[in-house]
DNA sequence: CCGAATCCACAACGATACTG
DNA sequence: CAGTATCGTTGTGGATTCGG
């Protein structure tokens, strides 16, 4: 199944520890602001304080730590040019771009079903 | 572009309100647990109780939460079974199900790139 | 068995200030 | 401009309990 390394039991010692691993890493990644922050990215490349005005609400130090994370991960490459004002450049990597592709498919979701998401939360809240 | 409605500025009121509604969205949904929550409910219906069991770690308190937003948002249905002891069952629902394709993805990715991320963290912990 | 409510520890987060 | 550090607040989330 799809989902295999995701699930919780398994009885190779193998697979558990890619289990582990996988479960961390989907735990990194699958947040709000990582994907936002993903998503934004698209296929160019920004500064920290473009990417902070694109992502709207999201704060200094929370781009930061998800840049970083991103970065550990190898989702995104940093670049740094040695100019004065410093001047740092974003962009997704190969892995990164891949992981956009289904992060996509999720904005698309949200488009597509979002009269029928209003009307359900009105039918719930009462 | 498929982001369009997620991005952070617009000029057509309706398309702003779609916006906001669209982020709000996504913040609900684009959470661990409620995305292993979609995952592990895949095809089948499955109980308060398997549920636990099967998205390891997860408290009853975290689960019961994001069950009452997937229900609200209408991606999972409740089923209560009226006898004694209770039983609860749940399934999703069309957009629930719609919204799992994409899920699969992420789970293929993570797979697919498990090996990069173990070397790019390795090398980033330097 | 399921769910709601309470309490509270601790992490997340925002604001601020300071460096290169 | 970009990043780090610190601090104070908020709020998430676990443990527990009670009720249906």
């Amino acid at each position: 199944m799809a989902t295999k390394r995701l699930r919780a039991s398994s009885e190779e010692a193998d697979l558990t520890r890619a289990d582990s691993l996988a479960r961390e890493i989907f735990s990194d990644v699958a947040n709000k602001w990582a994907l936002l922050i993903i998503e934004f990215l698209g296929e160019g490349t920004l500064r920290f304080s473009e990417l902070r005005n694109e992502v709207e609400g999201i704060s200094h130090k929370m781009l930061t730590q998800n840049l970083r994370m991103l970065e550990r991960n190898g989702l995104v490459e940093r670049n740094v040019h040695p100019t004065v004002p410093p001047r740092v450049e974003y962009t997704l990597t190969e892995s990164g771009r891949a992981l956009r592709g289904t992060i996509d498919g999720m904005c698309a979701w949200t488009r597509q079903y979002l009269g029928h998401i209003e009307a359900s939360r009105r039918r719930f809240d009462t």
